[in-house]
DNA sequence: GTCTATATAATGATAGAC
DNA sequence: GTCTATCATTATATAGAC
């Protein structure tokens, strides 16, 4: 990803191209042989460097994970914070994983897991910090709040062209959706959006109730 | 969806198998052999009343949608409410249209915007609605706002199986994560997420330096 | 390591009998 | 309306030459 395709070895180029076309069209929808064509080489050279569409599909798998470890969480705590925008401007190729982790996501590919867990580890460790300094309330539930959290925002990602559309955009990495998107998002987790606990308290017995009366 | 499946007539039947292999599986990974095999006819059956696998679909999502419709929003409304445990006990029927909402929007079928669109008009009815009863806060974007909850909770809705997996279960229906996700859910919208609004003052700050400084 | 040529399997859709 | 038999296409993966 640091250099020009054509500069990388073979079987290098055909995990960039499997990673780029994976994440534009999906595991399914994408053949080996649009993989041997991006790469510049012929189909069986897939097969014979990766021995299955599967296995490189795990390659492109490990080496994301690889390189999202690597990262220490930069990419994965700014996946879907304002911060992303500029973080995209100065690592362009950042882009491709992030469309490839999205639409594994979708696909319910094997790294979406790992993906969703390390995404709910380095949450928590936010959640923690900002609970020590006080800038962040410290939730009856940690262990939930981080999965909802996770869950919003990797979903939000899923939909992001959704939403988009609704603020006025094509795409949410454009200035002008993630600005919208962002402020509102913000505002939720600043002020929340009932005026008092009523609705909290109305959960909380309706699950009491179904609670004892369902056994 | 009313009756057995053996009582309704061929036509129905293979459009009700549709709908649950769709939802199961997926679009692309249900065979026209599959449909035909659960609707006990034979494949060529399935063309000739259809016309293709992609009409087959639109079939379907014609008819859920007119189903949705006459809801009058109280599928849309409650799919990952609180009240959609007690919903789904009433109207088992209704598991399959939300498994088959949910896999459509992952493979982001025709359907899929009509969904987004229409869940974010019922959402705005209530936000409007709670806003004059003075329950709801008024956002200070409010199209955006809508936007943000439509996506957060049916993208929660779509990554499901791995919240519930963090929250102790299998399933986001079964009612131990989903009093853990309701709970969470709703006291983040109640309380918030930080203890003041400093980080919506940075993110502020952080777009109006950066749209300025681009361009 | 890399290619051309090919095997094999599965799919959506058609033809035509009843 | 419904079936059996079949076509045509497309996909992954293999065989074997260079």
């Amino acid at each position: 990803m640091s250099s020009d395709p054509g500069d990388l070895l073979p079987q290098a180029r055909i995990r960039r191209a499997a990673l780029e076309l994976f994440g534009e069209q999906g595991f399914h929808h994408t053949t080996i042989r649009q993989i041997a064509g991006l790469a510049g080489v012929s189909p069986p050279l897939v097969i014979h460097h990766f021995g299955s569409k599967h296995q490189l599909r795990q390659a492109v798998d490990d080496w994301i994970m690889a390189f999202l470890l690597s990262e220490k969480g930069t990419l994965l705590t700014g996946s879907v914070m304002p911060r992303a925008s500029s973080y995209l401007t100065e690592h362009p190729e950042a882009r491709l994983i992030m469309q490839y982790l999205i639409t594994a996501m979708r696909e319910d590919g094997t790294i979406a897991r790992q993906v969703f867990d390390q995404v709910c580890h380095t949450t928590a460790q936010v959640i923690e910090l900002g609970a020590e300094q006080g800038t962040i309330r410290e939730p009856a539930d940690p262990d939930a709040t981080v999965a909802v959290l996770v869950a919003y925002s990797l979903g939000a990602s899923m939909l992001g062209g959704h939403l988009a559309r609704r603020l006025g955009g094509e795409s949410l990495l454009d200035a002008g959706p993630m600005r919208r998107y962002a402020l509102a998002a913000m505002e939720l987790f600043t002020y929340g959006l009932f005026t008092d606990d009523s609705y909290l308290r109305g959960t909380r017995a309706a699950f009491d109730d179904t609670g004892s009366e369902d056994d």
